[in-house]
DNA sequence: CTAGTTGCAAATGTTTTGCACAAAC
DNA sequence: GTTTGTGCAAAACATTTGCAACTAG
């Protein structure tokens, strides 16, 4: 069972790496599928693209147009908005939802993964467990459904917040 | 692995049996939990209440909504959501949020069980699997986490909507 | 030049809340 | 007679959309 780890909240923004890909590769691709559709390259949406291929992390739209006013503090909400929606469309984002009010948006990755959300820190653990794909499989056999996608999440508490007082 | 069936949209509101409970035994047993939270029994409330165990089906605040008002045509909005809250509280509703904008209802049955949900025509089955409550176990054993719930979702088409047309 | 893009403000859809009145206990 | 519950309208919240001005190709 592979897995990856990451906290929500103030970060660096490191090189992000999903699998092989940096940021600079994924721009790369994000123009190319812009031009497959006739579709234009402009400021305003290369920053918010770069800048969450960058984050490379669960974030909510909230977050990512603060971390994109620091850059470029002109933009505004509906074209971070916009900007995801065509982020999904072209294959480089996953749009989740957790058990929040908001949408949490990753960059697409390899191969389909679930997730654990700490209920207390807001940390999300990634992780691959084929037994679950395959008896996924064999449930829909039974039920004879034709499967599109499917989502698993477990919520609890972290390793962390196991051992740690009830934090406030 | 058990399964359970049920169509959303019109439907009679037949006598929902979830479990052993009829809907009669479930209010007997809101009206106590009312009570040991010092809590009241209200005309509405019981309306409510009544309709959600009757229907006995994975509704919205909408459908639960227009259904109480052919009984009872004073209630608002308001009320549903509080009810709601209420029932949740009380242990015997589930809140689940599918891939809609809305959440939806359902009766808090014995077990924990998981579901398929309908693409196209929004059928949800209900499903048991051992196995995959086996491996969750097992994974948050790997992850060092502590439990606390899980959902796992299956989407897709079901065995109606595979063979039929693609509708409108 | 012209189709596509932006920012703003306003609209949307779902759920929550403030408040004065009404109903339980 | 308190305390809790109700309906209404307004607010809250995340997200979407209309539109006039702007910009990439």
């Amino acid at each position: 069972m592979a897995q990856g780890d990451e906290a929500r909240g103030p970060e660096p923004a490191t090189v992000g790496r999903r699998g092989r890909s940096t940021a600079a590769e994924r721009m790369l691709t994000f123009h190319a599928r812009l031009r497959e559709r006739g579709l234009k390259s402009t400021g305003p949406r290369d920053d918010i693209a770069r800048v969450f291929f960058e984050l490379s992390r669960h974030v909510s739209a909230e977050e990512l147009y603060a971390e994109v006013k620091k850059i470029n503090p002109h933009v505004g909400y509906a074209t971070i908005y916009r900007t995801l929606k065509l982020l999904k469309e072209c294959n480089l984002l996953f749009e989740r939802h957790f058990e929040e009010g908001q949408a949490r948006y990753e960059v697409a990755g390899e191969h389909h993964h679930d997730h654990f959300i700490c209920e207390r820190c807001g940390r999300i653990i990634e992780f691959e467990n084929s037994e679950i794909e395959r008896i996924q499989d064999s449930i829909a056999k039974h039920l004879g459904v034709l499967l599109t996608h499917h989502k698993m999440e477990l919520y609890g508490l972290c390793a962390e917040c196991r051992v740690k007082p009830p934090a406030p």
